[in-house]
DNA sequence: TACCATTTTGTAATCTTTACAAATTTGTTT
DNA sequence: AAACAAATTTGTAAAGATTACAAAATGGTA
């Protein structure tokens, strides 16, 4: 029987990152948060737990995850970078009323059609969606 | 025989916006530098020619544009926001050597498929991609 | 001209993110 | 276990982008 923790340090390992500590819990914040959080609310978080917990940790972990191709960051709002431990291939939808991030599905041929151009190195598929989820349509009906 | 800057007064009274020199001004650049400026830019190229403006107008001008649906504010760059002026169907392409935007083709399909839900209405579709550029490719072998 | 509404401007404040050096932890060697 | 070096974490200060806000300027109208 394997915890989730050492789940967790498995798949820093796998991503070449050495799992310390602070690292396994926001990774695994991360995987059991699908809720796409901000650097803000990860450290409001994990802080009561991890009292020594500094914010520019967070910061210098997400960083460490997004190079070694372990998380995902995503610029979809502009007020703050949201992370994603999912990386499995799916769009988002962005709600401009309540700024909650939502996932939705994508179809495989975004990717692939992109990676037959020759002219650039693909490396991220990125595709999003604005307007207004049904919670926000119905309570100002946009 | 209209001039440019009629057209770019006549877009903006379109889009329900009050066309004053200043935001004839932006706007106009906008159209011509199809190059995703940001607000730092287009206020460093703007400022010799309209020696009062202020960065504070180049960003509320941005907002309005945006608001109205008259100009696109892309998210790609976690840095710094860029704009677009160009409203037709478009994916970007955001290089993470040399910071460049630049714009590809969009199949149609990616609009249309996210529609057809009926959870989310839908305002904005945004497709991009990271990775290298052909020169930072070569510069760096990447 | 006098008046009101809108737009622009400049400065200060806010917010997010990064730089950096000190402190802590980890792992290794003795 | 002690000593040491390397890596990680931490806290503070700084940087950079954006917004708030009130004063100044502009435009249109009676």
């Amino acid at each position: 029987m394997v915890s989730r923790k050492e789940n967790v340090e498995k798949y820093l390992v796998e991503h070449g990152i050495k799992p310390s500590f602070q690292r396994i819990s926001i990774m695994d914040y991360l995987r059991t948060h699908p809720t796409h959080p901000s650097v803000e609310t990860i450290y409001n978080d994990l802080s009561p737990r991890i009292p020594t917990l500094s914010k520019t940790t967070v910061y210098n972990t997400l960083k460490l995850f997004v190079e070694h191709g372990a998380a995902l960051m995503l610029t979809i709002d502009e007020k703050t970078t949201h992370f994603d431990g999912d990386l499995s291939s799916h769009a988002h939808f962005f709600c401009l009323g309540c700024g909650q991030i939502y996932d939705i599905e994508m179809d495989a041929s975004v990717r692939e059609r992109a990676s037959e151009s020759d002219l650039f190195t693909i490396t991220e598929t990125h595709l999003y969606y604005k307007g207004y989820c049904r919670k926000c349509c119905e309570k100002s009906d946009k």
